[in-house]
DNA sequence: CCCAACTCTCACGTAAACGGCAAGGTTGGG
DNA sequence: CCCAACCTTGCCGTTTACGTGAGAGTTGGG
C-alpha cells in the first residue's frame, strides 16, 4: 500500500539488503536514515517489509555522496533534502491540486531548494580549491629548495 | 624548552586559549588534537603550559579546514599530515645532517606528501562538482516544468 | 507445508570527537 | 606576596552514526 506515485512507475521493488548492496550501505544505515526522516520506502509488503524503487536508490546515492564526499552530517542532509514527511506533503499537494498558482508555488519552492543545494556545494568546492592553492604554494617552496640543493651540490644527484 | 627551531623564529608564543580563539577552536579540541598526534606545541613553559607559535596556528587552521571543509576524520588528517612525532623526526633529521643526499631524500619525501594531499583534495572537488552537475540537471527539469505551466496557463502568473 | 534466509522492531554497545568537572599547579599585575 | 585567571592531567558524560544481537514474524523455492 501507499505506492507513492499512485499507479505510476511500477518499475521493480527491492528489499532492503538489495538497495543497501546497490548503494554500498548497510541495511542498518538505511533504516537509520529513515528514522531520521531522510527517506521513506516506496512501499511496504503485506508482512511489513520495506520495499524500495529506483527513485529511492537515487536518493540514497545522493545522501551517501553528501555524507562521504561533502562531509555533511545527517542532520544537515536532512535539512538540505528536507524531511521526507514534508517532501511527501509537497508531492501530494502538487498532484492534489489543479490550481496552477499552487503548482507554481510548489515548483518554485523546489527550485529554491535546488539552488540552495548547489550554493552549499559550490561554497565547499571553493574552500577546497583554496586549500589546494595553499598546498601548491608549499609544494612550490619545497620544490625550490630541491632545485637549490641540486644546483649547489652539482654532483651525484643522479 | 624544546624550542623546535632552535634559536630561530622567536616570533611570539601564545597560550592555548589564545590560539584556540584565533582559529576558532576550543582549548579542549586543541589538546585532543595533540593527543591524536596532529600537532605539538612549539614549547612548554616552566610550569608546563603549552606555548604555540605562528606555524602551530597555521597547522591548526589547516587541520580545521580539512575537518570542516573537506570533511576528513581526524584519523585521516593524522595520516595526511603524518604524526607529529614522525614530522619532528624528519625535521630534526634534516637539520642534523649536512649530507645533501639525505636532505634530498627528506625534501622529496615532503614533496610527495604535498602531492598526495593535493590529489585527495582534487578528488573530493571532482566528486562535489559531479553532485553540482547532477543537481543542476534536476534544477533544469523543474525550471522546464515551470515554463510549461507558465505558457499553458497564460493568465495571472504575475 | 516446510524451512532457510530474510526482515521486523526494540534495545543495548561502541568509536569518534569532543564537553565539562575536579583537584591541583602556574602566571603575572598590583 | 597575593590572588584572580589561567593552565595541567585525569576522568566521566554526551552526541552522532551506526554495529550487534534478541525474539518474533515473513517470503518463497522445493
Amino acid at each position: 500500500m501507499t505506492t507513492k506515485e499512485g499507479p505510476v512507475a511500477a518499475g521493480r521493488l527491492m528489499r532492503i539488503h538489495e538497495v543497501a548492496a546497490e548503494v554500498r550501505l548497510t541495511p542498518r544505515s538505511v533504516r537509520y536514515y529513515e528514522e531520521l526522516g531522510l527517506l521513506k520506502p516506496a512501499a511496504r509488503s503485506d508482512g511489513d517489509y520495506r520495499l524500495y524503487d529506483e527513485t529511492d536508490v537515487e536518493r540514497l546515492r545522493f545522501i551517501k555522496a553528501l555524507r562521504d564526499d561533502a562531509g555533511f552530517s545527517l542532520a544537515e542532509i536532512a535539512q538540505l533534502l528536507e524531511d521526507e514527511a514534508a517532501r511527501e506533503r509537497g508531492h501530494a499537494a502538487y498532484h492534489a491540486t489543479t490550481d496552477p498558482v499552487e503548482r507554481m508555488r510548489i515548483l518554485h519552492d523546489r527550485l529554491g531548494r535546488f539552488d540552495h543545494q548547489i550554493e552549499m556545494l559550490r561554497t565547499k568546492i571553493e574552500r577546497l580549491q583554496a586549500m589546494v592553492d595553499e598546498t601548491e604554494g608549499r609544494r612550490t617552496g619545497t620544490a625550490a629548495r630541491i632545485n637549490e640543493l641540486e644546483s649547489s651540490g652539482a654532483e651525484s644527484a643522479r
